[in-house]
DNA sequence: TACTCCCTGTAGCACTTGCTACATTGCTAT
DNA sequence: ATAGCAATGTAGCAAGTGCTACAGGGAGTA
């Protein structure tokens, strides 16, 4: 019964590391097993199913991406929206962050269609990236600081979805005149 | 064989209302079909293939919001990047606009993980907004116009991703306050 | 030794996918 | 009237989907 729970948490381990390569578009269940190097079989003994086998997986890289998270801006510094916003773009179209970002895109569109169990998950997600920002902005002259940690987070996405479909020096460049609009 | 082309774009433009009603997600050729009320068949008829059957759609699709754009905030005006970003960012939450945004994402999310047509359409799509962008803005004072165009267009669509996952009232307060950043 | 029960492979089911082959209708030009 | 071709329906294919039934191996316990 142990062993159940330590296999389970490598497919998992291996699912996350998978997905962040290849993205989890139309992912199949057997592709998923292979990914892992199981069986499907074995992929529904460890997970009640594909919809449960996906959340964790995402989980692991939610978990993953916190770690990188809190390395790359440790929270007990207060920052100006305006610095922080700029960091945190450079941060976000930076090489390691691009798996992430990209996954997270797809994350957002499975729940703009409605498709189980995206939805409740990028909620979570959301919920997370907003409260990390609100954390480390300086409130004072904040009418609503809530609301203006949200408005970076879109920035942060939104520079991850240019970083899909604009050429790439162009990103980077939006990324470093960020500074011209804020 | 007028009368082809006459179908053709008649599905074209059903397939187009469908798309913004239901989202392309996992969507297949029959189900197209049948929201443009002849068989799949026919379908294949038209289209020589589902991609370009979505394609066709797509480009009405952007078509149309492209008409909406230019009403919204007619060309020969010259905007202040932070009012534009403002105005847009309205613009972006308001009611009509949500179906265009969510099914942009989708499109993105295709691109992500390089599913035909989506990264090519992705593309051009991006450029145009880009272009829309920068041909209103002030480009007195800004070291590279395009980049901050850029900005903006990454400003309204990381709105756009937060509308589908986080409460509305956030993203309406995200979307007011926009000054508080800008 | 016999029983139990966790683990795992094999096989398959019912269904959906994109797409095609073929047959049939109906109109048009001769 | 008839030949020819565009338009459309019917049926089906091979592949893939999520998931399940069943059986066996192996380890621990009585």
């Amino acid at each position: 019964m142990v062993a159940r729970e330590v296999g389970r948490l490598q497919v998992q381990a291996a699912l996350a590391r998978h997905l962040l390569q290849t993205g989890l578009g139309a992912i199949s269940l057997r592709q998923l097993a292979a990914a892992a190097r199981i069986s499907d079989r074995m992929l529904l003994y460890y997970f009640t199913d594909k919809a449960e086998a996906l959340s964790a997986a995402m989980a692991q890289v939610a978990a993953e991406l916190t770690v990188q998270l809190e390395t790359a801006l440790p929270p007990p510094t207060l920052w100006q929206p305006r610095a922080l916003a700029a960091a945190a773009a450079q941060l976000t179209v930076s090489a390691p962050m691009r798996p992430y970002m990209r996954l997270w895109i797809e994350v957002v569109a499975g729940a703009a269609r409605g498709e189980v169990p995206f939805p409740q998950l990028a909620s979570q997600i959301a919920a997370g990236f907003i409260a990390y920002v609100e954390l480390r902005i300086d409130p004072a002259g904040l009418a609503d600081p809530r609301a203006t940690a949200t408005t970076i987070v879109a920035l942060i996405d939104g520079l991850a979805v240019i970083a899909v479909c604009a050429d790439e020096d162009l990103v980077n460049r939006a990324a470093a005149t960020l500074g011209d609009l804020l």
